[in-house]
DNA sequence: TGTTAGCACTCCAACTTCTCGAGTGCTAAT
DNA sequence: ATTAGCACTCGAGAAGTTGGAGTGCTAACA
C-alpha cells in the first residue's frame, strides 16, 4: 500500500535519523541527492507518511523522526540483512582453545557483541535444561558443613554449601554419593527432581541406615532451583549515545540494570529466532524508551539461554540484527557440536 | 592550633554541608543557634578557616564548602565514632544459616552495606591466600576435554576447563588425581605452585607412565592465576546524590566501574584497618571527585579481601566509618571462627 | 496530473539581559 | 573581642531576542 517512493523515503529518513539522531528535514534530504525530487515533493510525501503513522514530529516545525510503527515497518520490510563475515568464527575460535566452559563462552561473546555495537548486551543463562549430570561430589568441610559439587556434561559446575545431618557418618556419606552417581549420571538436570522422589527413595531405603536424614539432606541439594545467571556488559558504552544526555533516563536505565529479576523477566520467554521489540511493544515499563533485540539459544527445541542487545529505539537495526543472527547461528552450531562431542 | 570555636565551627559547617549539599553561609549558621555568636563573627572565623585551607568558596560570594584538607581534618579529629548496634549480627546470622560459602557472605554483606548507605560498595576477593586445598577432582567430559574442580577448606569452589593430553588413559588420570590429593590436601593454595615443581615432579616420575604429558597438563590447572573477583553493588543508589546531576560525572563514574582492573588497582594494596582516601589523595585519576573508604579483611596478617565504599567527597563519614568498622570486625571474627572450624 | 518554487508562518535553541537573594568583606560602634 | 550596618559580588533563574531550520500551502509549470 505504500508507493515505491514512499518506501524509499521512509528508508532514507530512518537511516539518516539512526545515523545522526537529528530530526530529518526535507531540505537536507533533497540536498543529499539520494532522492531525485525537490524538497517540496519530499515534504508532501512526508506529510502522507506522517498521516499513515510511520513518522512523527517533535513539534510543529521540526523535521520528522520515525514513529514506533515506522521502526517496526523498517525492521520488518526495509532491512536487507548484511552478513558480517568479519566476525565469523569468533565463537569457534574460543571453543577451539578448549579451556572455557559453555557459560564463559556465552559471556565472552556478549562482551564482544557489546563492544562491537556500543549497546548493552544482556545474557541469560545458559540454563541447565538438557544438560546432564556428569558427576556429583560431596566434600565435607567440618563436622556440620559440606560442599556439594555438581558437574554437568557441558563442563558447567554448580556448587552449594549444605549443612550435614548430625547423625550421618563418613561411610554412609560415601555410600550415598556412590548410589547417586550410579543412578543419576546422564540424567538431565531438570528431571533430577522427579527421579529423586520416585526411584531414589526406594534404593536409598534399601542401602542406607539413616534413610530419613539422608533424604532431607539431599533435598537441599537437588530441590532448590539453581539460580539463573544474568550477565550485563557494556552499559557504559551506551552512555555515549546522545539520548542519554537526559540524566533521568540514565537513572532509570541503571535502576533497571540493577534489578536482576526484571532483566530475567525481560529475556525469559523469548520465542525461537531473533525477536525485535521496539519501545512500548515491550511490556516492561522501564524500557519503553528502548529497543530490545533478543536471540534465544536453543538445543533441540529447548531454550537454553538468551542473548539480547538493549539500545535506544534509534538503534542500528541492520547491523545489530545481522550480527546477532550470525552469532546466534554460530552458537547453535557450536552447541550442537559440543553436545554431540560430550554425549 | 585551631581554637575551640574554630573546631566547633568547622565541625558544624561540614556536618551541614554533608547534610544539605549546599554551601554554608554565615547567616543561616547563626540562625540555627548551634553557635552562640553573630553572623559577623562567624564570617570572620570562616575567613580565618579559609586562610588556613580548611574551607573554600565556589565563587567570591558563595557560602563556604569544606576543602579536602577540611574533610581530612574532620575525619581525623572531629568524628566520634557512633556504634551501630542495629546492624550487629547480620553476618553471623548469614553464617548460621550454613548454606553460604565465604565469598557469598562477603558479597551479601556488601549489598547490605550499599543499601544502608546509598553509596557504592566494592568488594575484592576474598583471595585464595591461606585457603587450603581440600580436594581436587578431574571429571572427563569427552576424549579431549575435562573439567578440573578444586574445593578449598573455606567451601570455595574453583573450576576450569582443561584439554586432556592425547595419550593419557583413564587409569593414569585416576592415579594422578589420587597422588595429588594425597600429597596436596591441606596445602595453602598459594604454595601449590612451588610444591608442584619441587615435590610433585619426583613422585609423578615414579608412578606415572606418561610423566611428561601429565606434567604439562597439570600446569594448566595450577599455574594459571585464579582470577580475583570484584563485586560492585549499589551503583544506581548513588545516582540519586545531587553531585550526579552532572552527566559527565555519571559517564566517567560508570566508565570506571566497567574497568575491573582499575577497581582492583583501587583496592589491592590497602593497609590493615579502615582507610579513608579523600578526592585527590587517591592516585587514581578517575575518582578524584570521590572519597573511598576501604577496610581490608585479614586473617593472621594476610590480606584476604577488601570491602570498600565509594561515594562523593561529601560523604556521611561518621555513619559510614562506624558501619564499616563494625562490619569489618564482625567479618574478621566470623573468619576466625570459620577457619578454626574448618581446619 | 505530478512536480516544484516561493512565501508566510512556527518553533526551538541559543544567546542576552535583567532581577533577586544569599552571600561576602570591611568599617565603625558597642 | 563582638556586632550591626552597608556596599558590593556573583550566580541562578526568569524574561526577552534572534536566527535558522523546519513546515504547509498556493500558484505556476512540464
Amino acid at each position: 500500500m505504500l508507493t515505491e517512493r514512499q518506501l524509499l523515503l521512509l528508508q532514507v529518513i530512518i537511516d539518516d535519523f539512526i545515523d545522526t539522531a537529528h530530526p530529518v528535514g526535507s531540505r537536507v534530504l533533497a540536498k543529499k541527492g539520494t532522492i531525485p525530487f525537490s524538497a517540496a515533493t519530499i515534504r508532501n510525501e512526508m506529510a502522507d507518511l506522517e498521516e499513515l503513522g510511520f513518522l512523527e514530529k517533535m513539534h510543529s516545525s521540526s523535521g520528522r523522526i520515525p514513529s514506533e510503527k515506522g521502526y517496526r515497518y523498517y525492521v520488518d520490510h526495509l532491512i536487507k540483512p548484511v552478513s558480517h563475515n568479519k566476525y565469523r568464527g569468533i565463537v569457534s575460535k574460543l571453543v577451539q582453545e578448549g579451556i572455557y566452559e559453555f557459560e564463559q563462552i556465552v559471556q565472552m561473546s556478549a562482551e564482544i557483541l557489546s563492544e562491537l555495537t556500543s549497546y548493552t548486551a544482556i545474557i541469560l543463562g545458559p540454563e541447565i535444561f538438557e544438560t546432564q549430570l556428569k558427576q556429583l561430589q560431596i566434600v565435607p568441610l567440618s563436622s556440620q558443613t559440606a560442599v556439594a559439587v555438581l558437574v554437568t556434561n557441558t563442563g558447567h559446575v554448580e556448587h552449594r554449601m549444605v549443612s550435614l545431618p548430625e547423625a550421618i557418618n563418613a561411610s554412609d556419606l560415601e555410600k550415598l554419593v556412590n548410589i547417586i552417581n550410579q543412578k543419576l549420571v546422564g540424567i538431565p538436570i531438570v528431571k533430577l527432581q522427579n527421579i529423586f522422589y520416585t526411584e531414589m527413595a526406594d534404593i536409598m531405603k534399601r542401602y542406607l541406615d539413616d534413610y530419613e536424614n539422608s533424604l532431607n539432606y539431599l533435598k537441599a541439594i537437588f530441590l532448590t532451583d539453581y539460580p539463573v545467571k544474568v550477565y550485563v556488559s557494556g552499559t557504559s558504552n551506551m552512555l555515549m549515545q546522545p539520548e542519554f544526555n537526559d540524566i533521568d533516563k540514565v537513572r532509570s536505565f541503571y535502576t533497571l540494570m540493577d534489578k536482576e529479576d526484571e532483566l530475567i523477566k525481560l529475556l525469559k520467554d523469548s520465542t525461537p529466532g531473533i525477536e525485535v521489540t521496539i519501545g512500548n511493544e515491550n511490556e516492561v515499563e522501564a524500557i519503553k524508551d528502548f529497543s530490545l533485540i533478543t536471540s534465544s539459544l536453543r538445543h533441540e527445541e529447548e531454550q537454553i539461554g538468551t542473548i539480547a542487545l538493549l539500545g535506544p529505539k534509534r538503534m542500528e537495526y541492520r547491523k545489530v540484527i545481522s550480527l546477532l543472527k550470525g552469532l546466534s547461528n554460530e552458537m547453535t552450531n557450536t552447541l550442537y557440536m559440543w553436545y554431540k562431542d560430550k554425549e
